[in-house]
Order: C-alpha cells, then structure tokens, then sequence
DNA sequence: ATAGCATTGTGACATTCTTCACAACTCCTG
DNA sequence: CAGGAGTTGTGAAGAATGTCACAATGCTAT
C-alpha cells in the first residue's frame, strides 16, 4: 500500500517577492483554499523561522532520499522520526513553518516533501563555491566528490602561495589570491571555503565578503567575524572531539 | 548588539538523545552555602549541565588559548566575549555550572580558567583514538596534526578492505576490521573515529560500541544507532552547506 | 583606610524550542 | 455511506536556554 498517488497539492513556492505582511489568518478556517494560501507564504519570512530548524532540514532531505533509494513513496512522521531519532512531533511542527505538506492519514509523499524541502533550502540550483587555502585540507576538499551530488560545485581553487598557483587540482587550476575578489564577482559566486591556516581565515573571509560571498564554510578554527547578511557555518572536529570526552566515565 | 545569529558556537543539526536528566538534587536554595568550589562540585553533576554549554566549552578553551599565545595573563567576560561573538552573561553563566573561576573587578586569569575548562572536558590527558575506513577521508584524517595538539591521538587504522591492510599511514599500520574489537579492549579506546562509506557506517559503529568506545566522530552522512551512554557527533559540511543557502539573498 | 571603579556570579525574567494532545481530515472496508 | 484506523497540523503547555541587572566583592590609588 505504497502508492500514493501525485500530490493533488500544487507546489506552493516557497515565496518570492511578496511584501512583509505576515498574514494571520484565522488557522481554523473551515473552507481553506488551500494552495494559494500556501502560495502566500510570507516572505521574509525566513527571518521568522528558527535557525535550529533549518538546520535539521538537510538531515530530512538526506533521509528522504534514503527512502527513494529504497523505492519508498511515502512516509509518516512517525517513522521519518524513528529513522533520524527526534520525535515526530518536531519533525511536523518543523514542516509546518513552511506549509502543509502531508496527508492526514496517509503521511508524506517522500518525492514530493524531499524537493519541496529542497527548494525551501534552494537547493533546486547548482551553487557555484570559491576555495580557498590548497594545502592538504584544501586538496581532499578539492577532491571530495559529494559536493556535487550535493548542489555545489566548486568552481575555483585559491592559494596566496604563488609556488602553488598553477597546479591543477580535480581538473581546475590553482590561482592567485588577488584574483579572488574579481571571480567572485564576475561568476556570481556565492559561498566560499576556507582551508587556510589558522591566521589567515579573516583576512580570507574578508575578501569573500568583499567579492559578494554570503555563505562561509569554514574549516579553519577561529570564529569569523562577518557581516549580518553572511552566514558561517564551522567544521571543526577538534572541538567536536572536545565536547565528546567530558561525558566519558571513568 | 551585532550579534550576527551565525557564526555561532554550535554544530550539527539534529540533536541526538536530549539531554540527560537524573539525580536532580537541589532547586533553587536561597542559602548557597556552596562553597568549596575548588572542590569542585560532584562527579555525577553533569547529569544536569546542558550539553549546549559543554559544546562552548571548547571555543573558549581555544580562545583562552590564542590569549596566552599573546601572553595575556588575564581577561574578563567582557573581552572574551568579543573575541567569540556572544554576550558575556552567557559566558559568566556557562561557567558558573562548574563553580566560580574570576575575580570581581579583575576577570580570569587566562591559564587557570584554561587549564580548569581543559580539566572539567577531561582534556589534561591524551586520548587513544581509533580510525575506520581508511579511504580517501580516512588517509586525510591518519596525517591531520591538529589531533595531538588537542589532547587527541590515532593509535590504530583500520579497514575491512584487506587490500588495504598493511599500508603504513603516518607510521601507522592499517589492521584489518576483525582485529579492531579486541585492540579498543586491550588498549582501553574510548574514541572512535568513523570514515567508511555510508552503508558501512552502523556497523562499524556497532564494533566500535562492543570494543567500548563511548565518544564517535562520525564523517558518513548517516544518523548512527547507539546506546545512551555513547555520544556521536557529526562532521557534515554537506549539510552544513545545505542549511547556509537558505538564507542568501536574491 | 577609604573611595571609586571594574567585574563577577546569579536570582529573576524573557525568549526560544520542544512536546503534548487532540480536532480535523483522509482513506479504507463493509 | 457509516465507522474505524491512521496521521496531520497546531494551539497550549512545558522545558530549556539566554539575558538583564545588580548586590557582592576585589583591586588600585591616594
Ligand atoms: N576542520 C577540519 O576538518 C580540518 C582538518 C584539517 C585542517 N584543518 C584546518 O585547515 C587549515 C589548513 O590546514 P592544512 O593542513 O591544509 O594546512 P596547510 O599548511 O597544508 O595549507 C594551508 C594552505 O593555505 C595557504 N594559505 C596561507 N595563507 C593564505 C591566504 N591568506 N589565502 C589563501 N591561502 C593561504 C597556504 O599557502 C597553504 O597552501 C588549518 O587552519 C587547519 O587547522 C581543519
Ligand atoms: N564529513 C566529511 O568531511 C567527509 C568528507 C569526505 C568524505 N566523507 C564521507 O566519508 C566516507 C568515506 O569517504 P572516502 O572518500 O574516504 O571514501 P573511500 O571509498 O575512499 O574510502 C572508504 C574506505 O572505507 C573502507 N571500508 C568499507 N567498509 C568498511 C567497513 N565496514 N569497515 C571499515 N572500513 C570499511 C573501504 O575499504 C575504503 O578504504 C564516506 O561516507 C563519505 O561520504 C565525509
């Protein structure tokens, strides 16, 4: 009993350009239109929307996925929070910021709530990525191949070491720093990587934010200090480790 | 103030088992007899700590760092605050969970606040740490020098690939997976490290959890299944990336 | 000593996040 | 087409986390 058929439910997008007004509709109306009402999803409204859900919406796209892998077509709330270990509860309020996306009685579609969800993160794009620092960290980053499986691509490699500029990493070239800000312009690029040492992470970040960056992915161990409109988003294993051992007993 | 709600302190997305809560003694007395701080408040009291702040932990530890680095002696909540990006009353309250380290009208001083933050995470001794998969990732992560220097370090490479086994890795030999249960015993391991491929990703950890390991570093993009007294945490910068763009612009 | 400044540690309060629990709806079966 | 089973979406309650603001205290200078 797998079927589930196409959602009758017309895509609401997930906004666009849609004056502030954050509509207040009476939630209990007995004639709902539905879809259209979807449709307005206000905009801006991201500002409303908790950073710690949208955080957890890779982690649904991702499990989602898992499921199409198995051919599975649809998928209650209470077994998506099973496969992921949060409760259902938080897996539909989480949706609910967005829209309606289920079936009372049925659950979700799982195509249908995994690109929704997908084009709620944009991720119904290819986002192009700057990095920067080619050392060994920038070289395996380089060489990751689950970006692309992933919307992002990296379109160019950056390193101050002039002795580096050049080499070809995963078919693209390493260039100059002083290149960066330029590229990052002209190709629109939006997201940058950060691999250099330690004390070189602002200045980098600073010329990223220069070029018209506005997503950060920075490996480097230092807080970032960036403009309101940047996001950073840190990977840092070390502290990870750290925050791991205090629960150890013994 | 400017707090940018990014760059923050914390990881990844979705929170495994909530926090623990047991012997929940005291409420809130009027009378702090409390005391002998030095002393350090019992051993099970992290019991009742959120798991939020020990995450914080390690960013000031590394903060307080970088100040002696600079060989500054002594700081107060204001200024350690600017360096990380969060208002000073939540560093004055994250450290009053485990007693009182300033001085009024001073601040810390730089190295014992460190060294008690470093003693508090069980980070005044090194720990053993095993590493699964040794691909691509696994082999980044075997010549990575940042462990050591962070109370970490890789004693052992393993790899079901028995190909693979016998390579000398940063002067460590890969060992095939049936040696890894009885080696995390017999050396008493209670680190993991996870960097197989995604389908292989619970059974390693189910290995890991019988030879005893009780902290996991997870790099497979899969939530893990392990019993409550383990912590796993995950290194996912697709996901990292993928919550980012949801907030660019245009 | 004493004044005055700086800064902690923490109750009280504010805000954010999570969970409960149930009305409302969908679908199926007979 | 009624009844039952299953599941959503969401107010309301609850729990957790974050901030305010100030008494208490240490330090320095005089
Ligand atoms: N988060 C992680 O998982 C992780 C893992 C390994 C390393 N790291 C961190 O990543 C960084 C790089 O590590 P690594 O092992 O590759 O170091 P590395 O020394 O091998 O490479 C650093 C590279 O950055 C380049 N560089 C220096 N200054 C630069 C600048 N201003 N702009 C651009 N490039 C610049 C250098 O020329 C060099 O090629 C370090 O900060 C390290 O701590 C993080
Ligand atoms: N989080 C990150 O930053 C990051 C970066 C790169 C890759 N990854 C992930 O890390 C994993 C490994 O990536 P990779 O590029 O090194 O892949 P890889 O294919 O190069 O290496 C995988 C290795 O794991 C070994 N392996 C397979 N099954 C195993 C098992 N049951 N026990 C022990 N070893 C086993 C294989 O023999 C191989 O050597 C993948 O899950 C990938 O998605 C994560």
């Amino acid at each position: 009993m797998l079927d589930c058929n196409e959602s009758d439910i017309s895509m609401p997008a997930i906004a666009r350009t849609t004056p502030i007004a954050r509509d207040d509709r009476e939630p209990t109306n007995p004639y709902r239109v539905d879809m259209d009402l979807d449709d307005e999803a206000d905009e801006l409204s991201h500002l409303n929307i908790p950073d710690v859900v949208i955080r957890r919406l890779p982690i649904y796209v991702r499990t989602l996925h898992s499921l199409l892998e198995k051919e599975q077509t649809s998928v209650s709330s209470e077994e998506l929070a099973r496969m992921i270990d949060v409760t259902a509860a938080q897996i539909r309020r989480d949706l609910s910021y967005f829209g309606k996306f289920g079936k009372q009685g049925k659950g979700y579609d799982v195509g249908y709530l995994s690109d929704t969800i997908e084009r709620i993160l944009k991720l119904d794009r290819t986002w192009g990525m700057v990095l920067c620092g080619m050392g060994k960290l920038g070289h395996a980053i380089a060489n990751y191949r689950g970006f692309q499986r992933s919307s992002f691509e990296i379109t160019g490699l950056f390193d101050s070491d002039e002795s580096a500029v050049g080499e070809v990493v995963n078919e693209l070239p390493i260039r100059p720093m002083r290149e960066l800000v330029d590229t990052i312009r002209e190709e629109h690029i939006r997201v940058g990587i950060i691999a250099t040492p330690r004390v070189n992470a602002q200045e980098t970040a600073d010329m990223l934010v220069e070029g018209g960056v506005e997503a950060i992915l920075n490996y480097a161990p230092v807080i970032l200090r960036v403009p309101a409109h940047v996001t950073v988003r840190e990977i840092d294993p070390v502290s990870a480790l750290q925050s791991m051992t205090y629960y150890i007993s013994e």
